[in-house]
DNA sequence: GGAATGTCTTGACAGATGTCAAGGGCGGGC
DNA sequence: GCCCGCCCTTGACATCTGTCAAGACATTCC
């Protein structure tokens, strides 16, 4: 797995032997990333502006550049930031399932939790991802979280497997697409105001889990 | 199955007893529209400007107002029309279809035939249908265009469950939400330029298909 | 205390965008 | 031949955008 933890460095820092300026850096640039990140979960990344972002701060809009180099390295951080505890969200669920029914019970609260709780967190994550289909620059950053995210999705399914004591008969890329694909159908629906979205994905992605291992 | 061949006018038209301007007005509609879905496909919905798609066409950009009343009036429409012809893309092949093998191979060579050459299209509808998840007003043509294409997976899905001879163990709305991040997670490989993404996504429908009928 | 450095604000820039009003030209109908 | 209505162009508007330079304020260090 690649690193993802501290988003790639790009504008002028303090230097890097002076601690508590860095510290400082990085506090203040996280601070304003998570004013973007309420920003973009609302609007989208379209939609979303520099002075839009600043507004939710207690800072002008030129204070932005002085954090980030521009607005693709302040959106690249900010999806980053939001996916960073994202990629490891089932790994307690793993240690504490004592059968595969019960994997399969954990995860698919889980997974309907995250879609109620992170909604807007996880409509960005969508956004930018569909946005690398136009936008070449935006890839290497998605398609190093969609890795993440696809291996995380391994973890359980694999780990699935074992309880189950069977094989899998799926690859891992294939299951992590069809599990994208409904947790981004039920996402939709959610939005839209559909009741029945989160009990939907609760009982179908319980039901998909036994269906990728052989019988 | 709601109508979906004739986006609703709202711009004001000639007088609709008129046949010969009526269709001259529908015609001039339809090339404005597909000039505006080259650059749709290429840009995304976000990075489109009326002048980008105007300057394809041999017409100036204020045309595009005397046509649609707003941006979101064009790009509905032009959305909705290439999708007409995508809904029922399958449906011959239901019918000529001997065997559910027969089904599966025929299914998946048709899913990776339209990935390959369609790949603009695609990326488009996943680009308006995210956009959707933000702007309230795209949601009615989104939810429309995904329950035909419900449809259509579901007719699929229900004749290979006919051909097999053994129930279907899934909803058509989980059925076309596998296939769909199947597709979906192929479409951002492929545009990346992974050759691997159209034979994985042959080898992987095809391979899907059968597994959500009952052993 | 004063200089230097870090932090943030202000204001402006150049360009792009959706929208629309005014008008030109053309063809058909009287 | 003239007029009217359709089709399209032109040019302008208000607004919004990312970016950045210049400078103000604060903090740190000698």
């Amino acid at each position: 797995m690649t690193q993802l933890a501290s988003p790639s460095p790009s504008v002028d820092r303090p230097d890097r032997f002076d601690r508590s300026r860095v510290d400082r850096f990085e506090v203040r640039r996280g601070e304003l990333a998570d004013a973007a990140l309420e920003t973009l979960g609302e609007l989208g990344y379209a939609r979303t502006s520099l002075r839009e972002i600043a507004h939710k701060t207690e800072f002008s809009h030129g204070v932005l550049h002085y954090y980030f180099r521009d607005k693709n390295e302040l959106i690249t951080y900010c999806v980053r930031r939001s996916k960073e505890h994202c990629v490891t969200r089932y790994d307690e669920i793993l240690a504490s399932a004592a059968s595969a029914d019960d994997l399969a019970e954990l995860f698919a609260e889980a997974l309907t939790e995250t879609m109620r709780v992170d909604t807007s967190t996880h409509r960005l994550w969508y956004d930018m991802r569909t946005q690398a289909m136009f936008e070449e620059g935006l890839r290497p950053t998605v398609v190093d979280i969609d890795r993440q995210l696809e291996a995380m999705i391994s973890r359980v399914v694999n780990h699935y497997a074992v309880l189950r004591g069977r094989p899998l008969r799926v690859s891992q890329a294939m299951a992590y697409a069809v599990f994208d694909g409904l947790f981004e159908t039920c996402l939709m629906r959610h939005i839209a105001g559909d009741e029945c979205a989160a009990p939907r994905l609760r009982a179908e992605s319980a039901q998909l889990l036994p269906m990728l291992v052989a019988d």
